[in-house]
DNA sequence: CTAAAGAAGTTGAATTCTGAACCAATGGAT
DNA sequence: ATCCATTGGTTCAGAATTCAACTTCTTTAG
């Protein structure tokens, strides 16, 4: 199973795998980069109104936002700054925690958000959900949860 | 199926799935990139390295190891450039098309790939492979083989 | 109560990335 | 031969990202 520098090498299936999914990791943000461009959002921006969509009062604090968007504080802060002089986006205090600040979806981020959110659930079908298949869903979902949670606590301690 | 403005959102399989690739694509980028750091290598230079090391006499046209790594011709330059002060690679002038140039790798580089490779595969072993077992891995070949076609003939087009 | 440690965010400089403009060479057409 | 559309690659400016330093507030320990 080794050859002989000890090393452990991934095989024919193995590789093939790992390729697959590197490549439409890459591909796919591409894609649907370039299907928001006509609504003068990123990847990024768009990621954000969701969070704040979702979320109680159309707000989170910025810790929380870096944290379900896997982004280091310093880059939240920038990206938050732009949002704000599109006027997606505003800064509020939080008054339980004088350091907190919430970021907090303007009327004009939600009406964005709601214009633009069909189009990019048509855009992930399109481009990766609609070429699964219920069972391909599924397969992926049943291999990919424990990479990713294995990935998270990794994170966490690290 | 869908909702009263037309629109096909997802449903919960369809959710955990895409945010499962979405959550392991970026996390599982970031570990590798982590991993490589005491190497002094990113992710981007190491897949720079594989590629030409893989290849012929050790050397690719810019072009092809462009396309190769999904990358932009204008970043693939900026990032020879850098790999080129760190004397892991060389340009070369193509004699059979004078507009064309060859990255080729250094004894340099040639070393560090050996060194630093097996390092590589069981990174990615450990927090990718390894966790999703024989059938894991095919179903997500199976899966994922389709939609990186999709996408690299619809990048050729676009 | 106070000192030290830690958490929340921001800032600024250095690096990387993107996209458009650009130059030079090639490959067909006519 | 000569145009002209393409291809191969770089460059520049602007935007995004990282990394470390820093401020302010909170929490914990004594």
């Amino acid at each position: 199973m080794e050859t002989e520098n000890g090393t452990n090498w991934l095989n024919d299936e193995e590789q093939r795998a790992w390729r697959a999914h590197l490549d439409v990791s890459r591909l796919l943000m591409h894609q649907l980069e370039r299907d928001l461009q006509p609504f003068g959002l990123t990847n990024n921006d768009y990621e954000i109104l969701v969070n704040l969509s979702e979320s109680e009062d159309h707000r989170m604090r910025m810790s929380d936002l870096a944290a379900a968007t896997l982004q280091s504080k310093s880059r939240l802060s920038h990206q938050i700054t732009r949002m704000e002089t599109t006027g997606l986006v505003r800064r509020e205090n939080c008054e339980s925690d004088r350091r907190g600040l919430y970021a907090v979806l303007t009327d004009r981020g939600w009406e964005t958000m709601r214009e633009v959110a069909p189009h990019h659930v048509a855009s992930v079908r399109q481009h990766f959900i609609d070429l699964l298949g219920t069972q391909g869903i599924n397969a992926l979902y049943g291999s990919l949860a424990p990479v990713a949670d294995h990935l998270r606590t990794r994170r966490k301690i690290g």
